[in-house]
DNA sequence: AAAAAATTTTAGATTTGTCTAAACATACAA
DNA sequence: TTGTATGTTTAGACAAATCTAAAATTTTTT
């Protein structure tokens, strides 16, 4: 079995190279585990030796088969709880990410097969964010943030890219949750700030926002 | 807040404590945890700094207000997750304590109180064990093990005080479960095996275990 | 292509929890 | 009450994960 420690490092890596075909760098985990780069180092070192990633010096790593099933696993049971948490146990969607990175950790398989089942075999979790299935397959997403959008574009919020409670209760003060169709009125040269019409009404959001915002969009 | 380790410290120097009015000894904890007496003793210096635990040299220990409020606090997690397991996810008795183990530690007050909502505010968990309230309450119980009835005692299985999963199979396959009616029809000198009368059949049962069997008698 | 900047790694230290072996304290028995 | 057995603590080491400071490598700039 991996260490906390380790398991957290893989999920880093993975969600680091979700945004990138190629390897990932030593700072970019630094800043994802809020650690210094001479320790993201000798952890390499050590993930490296497990056969987790493959790591070239001063070039960065990569998943293995290996490293990519453990990270993925630890994914599927981060969403699942979190349905639970929201669904069974009636928290919001903006206290559950705290909780379910402690019960991500928990070691069992049959656990998580039967929460699965408790919950109904869920497609997504409460921040939109698609659940692996038991083999860790789950089709590849093709949203885009919404800062990357134009003008007099339309699309659906389908999630977020960042999971603080001060931003998902922000969003929700703004009526930005899941599901919700908008469409992009105007972009602001200034500060990137863009104006939404949001069932009929105009909103104002900032870059920041933008950024944040997952827009399923064709 | 403390580490799993100092808190699976607490949680067995709270178990010993139990059965005794005296501290608990050193070489009693290392038992408990699987570990050497020169470990528990850095150990107890640290749970004594933390003023957990009240410790003196070569005497052993006893918790404090602190120590204790924690232990129950991470016995009253362990039981609820196994009622959640238990009730919830359909696992059975047996095999539920070594999950427990590991979500007892999961930090999260509001998790715990919404659980307990959730399970419907139960009493027990299922090895009978009585599950604290939200201030470390419980009634304090007076069980007596099968191991200390005689002959022509009448009773009702109440708990059990060994959770290994051969254990709780073996007492399944004997159809000793929590709720049954036993009555000591004979105890033999030999070996200090039992027969006993359980719905109208007569069973045999090793010293072994009646002296893991919990029996509510009056 | 050399210098400067950015990034990454090494070296050496620290903390936590563990260990073995040896010393120390207490209990108990002759 | 002295000796032996049991129980406990100290001393010194080690592995995991981290850190700072310095050295090494790669990238970017001029």
């Amino acid at each position: 079995m991996h260490s906390f420690t380790e398991e957290n490092y893989l999920k880093t890596i993975y969600h680091l190279s979700q945004f990138t075909a190629s390897p990932v760098q030593t700072n970019a985990i630094a800043d994802g585990m809020k650690t210094r780069p001479a320790s993201v180092t000798d952890m390499l070192k050590k993930l490296s030796d497990k056969q987790l990633i493959d790591y070239i010096k001063y070039q960065g790593v990569t998943l293995t088969e290996k490293g990519k099933t453990t990270a993925v696993g630890i994914v599927r049971k981060h969403r699942l709880w979190e349905v639970f948490l929201v669904e069974k146990l009636k928290f919001k969607w903006d206290e559950v990410h705290d909780i379910a990175e402690e019960l991500e950790h928990i070691n069992s398989a049959l656990l998580v097969e039967r929460l699965d089942e408790f919950l109904g075999f869920p497609k997504r979790d409460p921040h939109g964010d698609l659940i692996p299935d038991q083999n860790g397959f789950f089709e590849p997403v093709q949203n885009i943030h919404l800062h990357e959008m134009s003008c007099g574009n339309k699309g659906v919020i389908i999630g977020v890219s960042e999971y603080s409670s001060a931003f998902l209760k922000h969003l929700e003060r703004l009526g930005l949750t899941i599901g919700i169709i908008i469409e992009i009125k105007e972009i602001a040269d200034y500060d990137g700030s863009v104006e939404l019409l949001v069932d009929g009404r105009k909103i104002n959001v900032s870059r920041e926002v933008t950024q944040h915002i997952l827009i399923n969009y064709k």
